[in-house]
RNA sequence: GCCGCCUUAGCUCAGUCGGUAGAGCGAAUCACUCGUAAUGAUUAGGUCGUCAGUUCGAUUCUGACAGGCGGCUCCA
């Protein structure tokens, strides 16, 4: 046998080897049990991956990006082979791995239920203990389909492939084939003998036992690739990791997102509610709700204005010949609320607000000189989202936008653009948000119906907002396809508790609508032109903001958010008309303070204003009134005895200026 | 909208193999007046989501609807 020269990488040291041929990834790594894959040419590979002359060879192991993928998605196999066992009849649909687990689609009869997952993990507890070896085995067009005859679903993505469209069958679809030769791998039980087997292509785990560590999670319909007008398959979602600790902070880390979820929070520190009477989607502010959006909405308004905007209003509801000229009834109609006839004209409930915005620039004669103009107003919108995609603050019904639409000339556009989405991003810096990331929509040019305008204009338009969102320095993810009828789109995407990105503020370009409206300008020249308009929502919609934020920050706001700054406790009843004294001059400071002067006692007290998550308290007890003082105390147990009244009144005030969090 | 699950006191939940229900917290009242995360006692509070059906009898079984939850699809 002849020798072949390698070179083998592992924990970034790299060495090169002289071995025998036909010598396999996996006896590099004999002595590394974490190393579970390797990369070799760049190409993920299985351990069992034969080695050739001049071969890199890296070690993947189980804690990588790449080593968890594999893990999942190798336990996704696991969990198709415990589910065929189970039953018999369950066609394959795909497995590939997600974001901290994987999941598996099946075509079964009836859906699972939880009982079934209980049977299914106890199944693949037994496959993992046989420690099946995972093969791979290349096969070709023909042989797979004869081989896979009774696997309608994988049948499917075979011929797809054919076509050379794999990644366009179905999201994660392309780890069933991959590009290159098709491939089955196949379960071999301790006799060698097969015992499961499914079209993939790779890499896996060498065996199952290698599964340090999973848990099913839930199980819910999917439609088939992805199309609502295919069949839905029952998908059950796992989650797998390389160590049980891993698999415990997982498991804990959720726990703890479901404690931040704003309408658990919404409901413990009584901020808003949904109450059925009104339908779903329909959230009302309570007091302390209201406080937090009132600060959001002062603030985001005396910010526009500062920026050169002008605070207008309009109605709620409009003739739907409005919708028509601006162009979105033909594309949203479903998504508007029916419309309401009288006096023998159609009324429809705004679900955007640019067309009333466009009559106020279009109510008299406009000159160069006033562009920018630009007008903000918090329009409340209405639309008609389908049962089941409400969600608490985030997707609702009816919603208030800090909308605002600048109107400039084709050459003041990418300034504005400019202007706008640093606007944007200091009001998020302002609200302390940090963990979004910046999407560019743009249109779909296999789906020219869904947009009007010409190639021409949406190139302009697009290369404006692409250069400014670069320019931000921020991450920018393209969104092919996003855009709204009338132009393309920069948002900004930010995550919630539960790892869901909710589209916040946006900077729309807009050519479209001054031409339905026939809005124009008289240019330096005496010439009538067509302005831009920009469309731009700094928070996007206040009640998603708010939820949003109720979840950044878990409830514990900042002291200018907080819905009471201050707690006053008295430490017994005699001391409570000092505190109301106390109270009084916060108050004079603009300071939201409450007293606590029910009859219980002071140590109860304390733990009810820690639950509701007031940012201070102020504690008065004999020693204090003597000293003239308060005990002033933070939210993380902190505390400064003997502190003069005006000295807190001015810690308050200096933190609530400050917009720190505390 | 689709699939599955869920809906009992203000909140979190128990319970009734079909004979109209309980706890803790919260609330109210009383006592206690207390120095850093729950003082004690008493009381009130529920046509068991809504409407039908089956039944001598339905909170319990069945169906429809409404609302919620998890996904999918969608998201100007």
């Amino acid at each position: 046998m002849s020798d072949i020269s390698i070179a083998r990488t592992h924990a970034d040291v790299r060495e090169e080897r002289t071995v025998t041929a036909g010598t396999r990834a996996w006896e590099l790594f004999a002595e590394q049990p974490d190393v579970i894959a390797a990369r070799i040419g760049g190409e993920l590979r299985d351990l069992s991956h034969e080695l050739a002359d001049g071969d890199e060879v890296e070690a993947v192991e189980i804690t990588s990006p790449d080593g968890l993928d594999i893990l999942r998605h190798s336990t996704a196999h696991v969990l198709a082979q415990a589910v065929q066992a189970l039953f018999p009849e369950a066609k394959l649909g795909i497995g590939p791995p997600i974001t901290d687990g994987f999941y598996y689609d099946f075509d079964v009869e009836t859906p699972f239920t939880p009982a079934d997952l209980d049977k299914i993990e106890t199944r693949m507890r037994k496959i993992i203990k046989e420690n099946q070896r995972f093969s791979r085995r290349v096969t070709t067009d023909a042989d797979a389909l004869t081989e896979l005859q009774h696997e309608p679903y994988k049948l499917e993505l075979i011929a797809l492939k054919g076509g050379g469209a794999a990644e366009d069958a179905a999201e994660g679809a392309s780890v069933e084939v991959g590009a290159g030769e098709l491939t089955i791998y196949d379960n071999t039980g301790r006799s060698g003998d097969v015992v499961w087997k499914d079209l993939c292509r790779g890499p896996h785990l060498p065996t199952t036992k290698r599964i340090p560590a999973f848990k099913l999670m839930r199980s819910a319909a999917a439609y088939w690739r992805g199309d609502e007008k295919n069949k839905q398959l029952q998908r059950i979602y796992g989650t797998a990791w390389a160590t049980k600790e891993d698999l415990e902070a997982h498991l804990h880390r959720l726990e703890e997102a479901e404690r931040r979820d704003h309408r658990k929070l919404g409901r413990e520190l009584d901020l808003f509610s949904f109450p059925d009477e009104l339908g779903s989607g329909l959230p009302v502010f309570h007091p302390k709700g209201g406080v937090i959006k009132r600060e959001m909405e002062d603030y985001v308004r005396r910010r526009h204005i500062e920026e050169g905007f002008s605070y207008v209003g309009t109605p709620h509801i409009s003739k739907d010949g409005l919708f028509h000229t601006s162009g979105h009834l033909p594309y949203y109609a479903d998504t508007m609320f029916p419309p309401m006839e009288f006096e023998g004209s159609n009324y429809q409930l705004k679900a955007m607000n640019c067309p009333m915005h466009n009559l106020i620039y279009a109510s008299r004669g406009r000159s160069y000189r006033e562009l920018p103009l630009r007008l903000f107003e918090f329009g409340s919108v209405y639309r008609y989202e389908k049962s089941g995609v409400i969600h608490g603050l985030t997707r609702v019904r009816g919603f208030a936008q800090d909308d605002s639409h600048s109107y400039c000339t084709p050459e003041q556009a990418p300034a504005e653009v400019e202007h706008l989405l640093d606007f944007m991003l200091s009001v998020l810096r302002d609200f302390g948000l940090d963990d979004f990331y910046l999407e560019l929509s743009t249109r779909d040019d296999s789906k020219p119906g869904k947009f009007v305008g010409t190639e021409e204009q949406w190139a302009t338009a697009t290369k404006v907002l692409e250069d400014v969102a670069r320019g931000s320095g921020l991450e920018l993810v393209p969104d092919p396809g996003g855009a709204a009828f009338y132009g393309p789109k920069i948002s900004v995407q930010a995550k919630d508790a539960i790892g869901r990105t909710w589209q916040m503020g946006t900077v729309q370009y807009d050519f479209n609508q001054p031409q339905g409206f026939g809005l124009e300008y008289a240019a330096a020249d005496g010439s009538r032109q067509q302005p831009v308009m920009i469309h731009s929502a700094k928070f996007g919609s206040i009640e998603r903001f708010l939820g949003v934020l109720v979840e950044h920050y878990a409830g514990v706001f900042p002291p200018w958010l907080a819905p009471v700054q201050v707690q006053a406790i008295p430490v017994a009843e005699r001391h409570v008309d000092y505190l109301y004294d106390v109270a009084k001059r916060l108050r004079a400071a603009g300071i939201r303070v409450e007293v606590d002067d029910s009859d219980d006692r002071m140590q109860k007290k304390i733990r009810n204003a820690q639950l509701q998550k007031v940012p201070f308290m102020v504690i008065v007890g004999d020693q204090d009134v003597e000293a003239g003082a308060v005990s002033f105390r933070y939210r993380n147990g902190d505390q400064d005895n003997g502190v003069p009244i005006e000295d807190a009144v001015a810690r308050v005030v200096d933190a609530v200026a400050a917009r720190t969090q505390v």
